[in-house]
DNA sequence: CTCCAATTGGAATGAGTGCTACAGTAGGCA
DNA sequence: TGCCTACTGTAGCACTCATTCCAATTGGAG
């Protein structure tokens, strides 16, 4: 307690208050979007000063994209946790599908928040779009390569429309429940989700290779 | 071309004002948003001063407002052109589909300035997001309504999960399409989910009733 | 013509925007 | 002890925001 040993002690709390910022960050521009999160709106929630806000981070684009990122690494600690090496291969797509929504559930900071950067278009794109866009890519293909490996026989054409099939899926059943809220049962319907597309997957495998 | 009967005709450009407002409106909302949207960018778009937009709506909310009921009125337009009768109903529902993709194609503001008001969360709900949810509404009871009576043997608990479920499908679909561009063909896309929904349909009424 | 209402033009208001400059403070190290 | 770095606080800059006020303009009605 009195002597820390590999990273001696930061002399300020600054660690903390870049997470007291970004807390307040991840709130806002959850509840308004990019443009609706105004610094001094940061700013009064987490009891820091502008200035603060513009010493840990460049600029408010700067800030935005951090927010994106750190709530990327806490959705993924809420999904990477288990995963049943078990069972059929639909129990396994299935128990995948069940566990992405209890994340989402848990931590929905992240997909809520890159929906709305992804759907705006402005001229200058904001840095969080772009850092949204390459990680939701990693996680697009993370599920082309599961298909590829349950279903051999699908060629690349059937494996590209199912995987869009799949994350869109997930996206729209997520925004379902943000806007209708608890009683829409998320784990449910990405359970249901999943075995939809494990079927339909077979099936286009069936074609190919009868 | 002298006399107007029923309508008079109205002295000054106000109807075509008014168009030329919303015009502009649509298209910076659906790139910026609710906040981005500022009256000195629509009023720079249209070419009209910002007094007129004052004179045509009351304030900033009316005009985003009209905004998704003008869109949606637009998009309704493009969807229930024609709707094929004939063939099995898993022909029917897909024909719809398809019909309700190229629709989105055609008409896409709607559904994405929409979305992208649904998503945000802020304490004083905009009047736009409320009119959004409303219209959504109503097209969700219609597929509700075509499931039970395609599939009679369906118990509510069903319908309402197949609903939502086709409902995210097509907002999902959408949103891989605005972020994706043009390599997504929603056409298809939209047919394959119209299938997978339909055998997900007649699979869980048989289970009531085999 | 005059009158009236519909519409436009431009300027102004006051609050809020992102961002910066800079002085002040406090802890660790010499 | 004093210096350096990390951080906080105040004040303010230049600009944009939504909104309002009011003086033109325009075109049909009497």
């Amino acid at each position: 307690m009195t002597e820390p040993q590999t990273t001696r002690k930061k002399r300020a709390n600054g660690v903390e208050s870049r997470q007291r910022i970004l807390d307040a960050a991840v709130e806002i521009a959850g509840e308004r979007g990019y443009e609706g999160t105004s610094i001094a709106a940061v700013s009064a929630k987490c009891g820091l000063p502008a200035s603060s806000i513009y010493w840990h981070f460049k600029d408010k684009d700067d800030l935005i994209a951090a927010v994106i990122e750190r709530s990327f690494e806490t959705w993924l600690a809420a999904v990477e946790l288990p995963s049943e090496e078990t069972g059929t291969p639909l129990e396994r797509v299935t128990a995948m599908a069940g566990n992405v929504a209890r994340s989402l559930i848990e931590a929905p900071d992240f997909l809520r928040l890159g929906l709305m950067l992804a759907l705006e278009r402005r001229p200058a794109e904001p840095r969080g779009r772009t850092v949204f866009l390459q990680v939701r890519d990693i996680a697009r293909a993370k599920i082309a390569e599961m298909a590829r490996a349950i279903i051999p026989d699908l060629d690349e054409k059937s494996v590209n429309a199912l995987t869009t099939y799949a994350v869109a899926g997930g996206d729209g059943l997520f925004v379902q429940r943000e806007i209708n809220g608890d009683d829409v049962d998320l784990v449910a319907l990405f359970e249901l989700h999943a075995q939809l597309v494990y079927e339909a997957a077979t099936r286009m495998a069936g074609r190919n290779k009868p």
